[in-house]
DNA sequence: AGCATATATTAGAATAAATATAATTTATTG
DNA sequence: CAATAAATTATATTTATTCTAATATATGCT
């Protein structure tokens, strides 16, 4: 069993060392994926796991991943980030009471069509927030 | 000519006092609508236009005026809120470079189907930002 | 292995958007 | 026009995030 080995591997493909932090950071993230978080919640995981980490760390490292592609940046609310262990297109449920993210299959929210691009623009992403209440 | 009968109307409408301050921005923001601001922007043209008016007042009369139906929030970055003019269901465009916001015509991105609801929720708003880049 | 150096991590300071506070001003109602 | 309820304001505060510069760690070379 070499756990870390295919993250070890993906880090140094995109040019990061494979440090203690980005390790563990990198197993809470993924050993129970597919899930969601903010630097918050992360950090909180990590101390709760006994890994001594800062929250600069976090950020650092929760951006690097979404640059190497190994997470993908959620915009749900302008106050926090969250990210996404899921990095294949799909939209998401967001839950007002609880703040809670939940994935859309892929096949549950896809564009009728594509809308017309002004000239020369390029499709970055598309993003389906479907925002729900509970009550 | 009473430009702002209808304004002040839906003002009392939702229990909010035509102030100088609230008219003054309704006209900054519905005159030349549609179009889209965020708290500094709207800050900016007021005192552009001689309207005195504090941060604090703008950042209210954003909230008030988008509980009242007469805006909508749209979240595009974690880092600053949006408001658009357009209240009816509509996607948007987002310009990397410029940070600029158009609307896409109701018909350009609607969903091909419905995703299946978690039980009991219910939706109260559908989200589609198309992130392009013009590079 | 040990050393040099490039890269990471960190605590803490700094920044920026937004909200809260409490005093003052303004609009409404009688 | 007075009373009062609501709005505005300057300022302080909060919160998420980024920056900084010092320290620590990983890597490559011998």
């Amino acid at each position: 069993m070499r756990p870390y080995s295919q993250v070890i591997e993906q880090l140094r493909s995109v040019g990061l060392r494979p440090t203690r932090q980005r390790l563990a950071l990198a197993k809470i993230l993924f050993e129970d994926a597919p899930r969601h978080v903010t630097a918050e919640v992360l950090h909180a995981e990590a101390q709760a796991a006994s890994v001594p980490v800062s929250l600069a760390t976090v950020y650092n490292t929760l951006h690097q991943f979404t640059e190497a592609g190994l997470l993908k940046e959620v915009v749900i609310d302008s106050q926090r980030s969250h990210f996404d262990t899921t990095t294949t297109d799909h939209g998401h449920f967001y839950f007002e009471e609880t703040g809670r993210l939940q994935d859309i299959p892929s096949d549950g929210a896809l564009l009728a069509k594509m809308p017309e691009l002004p000239e020369g623009a390029q499709v970055k992403s598309i993003d389906v927030v479907v925002r729900v209440s509970s009550i």
